[in-house]
DNA sequence: GGTAATCGTTTCGCAACCGTATCATTGCCC
DNA sequence: GGGCAATGATACGGTTGCGAAACGATTACC
């Protein structure tokens, strides 16, 4: 059983998931920072600042403020790599999960609600 | 014929087009501007800034300021309502269609990518 | 016609983000 | 051990967004 999603679809998708995130009085990120967020909860440890500026294509910076402001809402956790210190490895934390979650329950929602 | 899409799946399939947007070069929307445009662009008109900031939960300078940005990105147009002068209408233009119609096939995509 | 209400914008002080350049620390390798 | 590369953080100047409050323009009301 193949699913197609159309264009119309998945725009409409996309705004009432958007429209549903915006509303609510959670944290409001960026799409970079809300990229990275999502990438660290989904794909497999490790991850560093390095590899998250080559994922997104921006400069490191970029992502070392992400991960401070991120941090500070108590979403993501940096600790130093034992292995090599100069590596820091971004770790997940409760909460962040979940925020995650929260968001993956709105976009099925407002799936459902689409008939998608 | 009912799809079912999965909390996982959605969250993937967010990540990659999310992904997608922030490698492109493309104009670097907040979540509060993008919904704002998909939303004039997904639904019938008339817009309004008061009508808009309802629905997103703002205050009304936070989408003057929003029409001001993706105003000068010649994504959105703004004219004063003829019958009612107090009302500023917000129109489409090309190259706000354009950017949506990026937007669509980039999440189609990633959702063929992901079978979803 | 004069007052009140509505609509969108502007102003203000503040915080966050950006890109570039630079820095401190750590590991590599001869 | 000493020079060099790599990693992440920081400094800097500039831009943009934010919420609260105040503002002009327009319309509604009595």
């Amino acid at each position: 059983m193949t699913v197609h999603l159309r264009a119309s679809e998945a725009l409409y998708l996309w705004r009432s998931a958007m429209l549903a995130m915006v509303r609510t009085d959670g944290p409001d990120l960026t799409q970079r920072q809300l990229t990275i967020l999502l990438h660290v909860y989904l794909e497999p440890p490790p991850h560093t600042v390095r590899g998250l500026a080559a994922l997104l294509g921006v400069t490191k910076p970029v992502i070392t403020r992400a991960l401070d402001t991120m941090g500070a809402m108590g979403l993501v956790h940096r600790t130093r790599d034992k292995a090599d210190r100069r590596n820091v490895v971004i770790q997940r934390t409760v909460e962040g999960s979940e925020y995650i979650e929260r968001l993956g329950r709105i976009i099925v929602r407002e799936g459902e609600e689409l008939g998608v």
